[in-house]
DNA sequence: TCTGGGGTCCTAGGACCC
DNA sequence: TCTGGGGTCCTAGGACCC
């Protein structure tokens, strides 16, 4: 075995983060290349395709046409300039940029992409956490070359990998990526933000308080506005005052879980490990309506959405090989007050018809009092229809609404509500 | 200008069991 | 009859992420 450098040893572990460089405006300026440096945003319907002229020219749709209640999904670097953000109201950012380009989502067209440059990962590098459709942990700790110095460069191998790694993604997709490289995910996860577009950022522990500090506490995977403006009525704007902070006193403010974690992520410190396989905890269907439907007076259209989000739902489970035992609607009213109800049955259900059911039972304990703008179906507890089922723990049948709920054997087929 | 769709994890109270 | 502690499951809501 090789003696590391005395002087730098390498961390034991090498994770990576790899995030697609606005992944689906770039996957679009691949089939629309005239597009090229103009500010586009992803986020239309089937009917702001753009259309063929005669003379072979394509006709765009611009921001300024949209009517609706869709939001960006990505915006190239450009639209990013006149402050067009992904999650952005297509409304709002018609409004900044009123002649950006708007193209419709195209789903298929981004997973396969998103297969293409994973396999090209995989290649190089075996061990892969699936982080969504554009980014990727990968643990590259026994990559073979990876802990030789080039040159006088101790993490010459480290960055040899990355350049190997955005090359193959390149040859394989026609797209670029920023990486990340530290002892961990939580810090590779910062790092691949800060040369973003096409960057390699390599940072280890010792550089933390000069390169990590120093950044807003959003930056840190964890932290959302909340959380932010709760440290901000603290006096707390940077990663390095989180971890000037007595941890006792943050576990104080935000309670024993949350403000150790505080602690430890302003330190850097993540022990969590690289997971290439994991079981879905749930799998849902969800629709918000072009405009607020009232329960009673869009009864039949809802009863059409609802039945159709159920048929949706049994064929994802269908696909997927699973079934579940709770069964769970989200309900979404003008101004945006969100409520869920869950149902959890003595035995697994699949099929379209159960889930209708058992999600029909949940909608009896909502309030109808204002207009809907969202329906959804959730199923959770899932298992796989050949499993055995997990040791019965002798529920009483008495208690809760799983009793009643299944049977359907004396409930009317017409619902009280849709 | 009101804010998509698909997820995960955490908290907290109550039921229930030992 | 009163008191109680630990553990698990269920439900609802919320924060957060891509």
């Amino acid at each position: 075995m090789a003696a590391e450098p005395p002087s730098s040893p390498l961390p034991e572990r090498l994770i990576a983060h790899l995030d697609m460089d606005a992944f689906y405006a770039s996957v679009e300026l691949l089939r629309y290349p005239e597009l090229k440096g103009l500010p586009v945003v992803i986020g239309g319907r089937r009917e702001h395709a753009p259309r063929l002229r005669e003379d072979g020219t394509r006709e765009f749709a611009k921001l300024r046409d949209y009517t609706g209640r869709g939001v960006a999904t990505t915006s190239t670097y450009a639209a990013r300039d006149l402050g067009v953000f992904s999650a952005m109201g297509l409304m709002k950012a018609a409004l900044r940029a009123p002649d950006a380009i708007l193209l419709p989502t195209d789903f298929d067209r981004y997973r396969h992409y998103s297969r293409l440059f994973k396999a090209a990962v995989a290649e190089l590098a075996p061990v892969i956490e699936d982080r969504g459709i554009d980014e990727i942990y990968i643990d590259l700790s026994a990559v073979p070359g990876i802990r030789e110095p080039v040159g006088h460069d101790p993490l010459g191998g480290i960055r040899s990998v990355a350049r190997e790694i955005k090359n193959s993604v390149l040859r394989a997709t026609g797209l670029t990526c920023s990486i990340g490289i530290t002892p961990n995910k939580l810090l590779s996860k910062i790092a691949s933000e800060i040369d973003k577009p096409d960057g390699i950022t390599v940072l280890l522990a010792e550089e933390i308080p000069a390169r990590i500090w120093p950044l807003s506490v959003r930056k840190i995977n964890g932290i959302g506005p909340k959380a932010a403006a709760r440290l901000a009525a603290l006096g707390i704007e940077t990663v390095g005052q989180i971890a000037a902070a007595e941890p006792a006193w943050l576990i104080e403010q935000f309670g024993k879980s949350y403000g150790a974690w505080l602690h430890e992520a302003s330190h850097g410190r993540d022990n969590r490990p690289v997971v290439t396989f994991s079981e879905p905890v749930s799998i849902s269907r969800e629709t918000t309506f072009e405009r607020d439907l009232h329960a009673v007076h869009d009864r039949a259209e809802l009863g059409r959405i609802f039945t159709r989000l159920c048929e949706q739902l049994a064929g994802d489970l269908e696909r997927k090989g699973y079934q579940g035992r709770t069964i769970g609607i989200k309900l979404r009213f003008e101004g945006f007050h969100t409520v869920t109800r869950d149902l959890t049955l003595d035995e697994p259900i699949a099929d379209a018809q159960a889930l209708r059911r058992a999600a029909g039972s949940c909608l009896k304990r909502v309030n109808f009092d204002k207009r809907l703008r969202l329906l959804g179906v959730r199923i959770g507890n899932l298992s796989h229809p050949g499993d055995a089922p997990p040791a019965a723990k002798a529920r009483k049948t008495a208690r809760g609404a799983s009793a009643e709920a299944p049977s359907g054997a004396a409930r009317p087929e017409t619902l009280p509500l849709f």
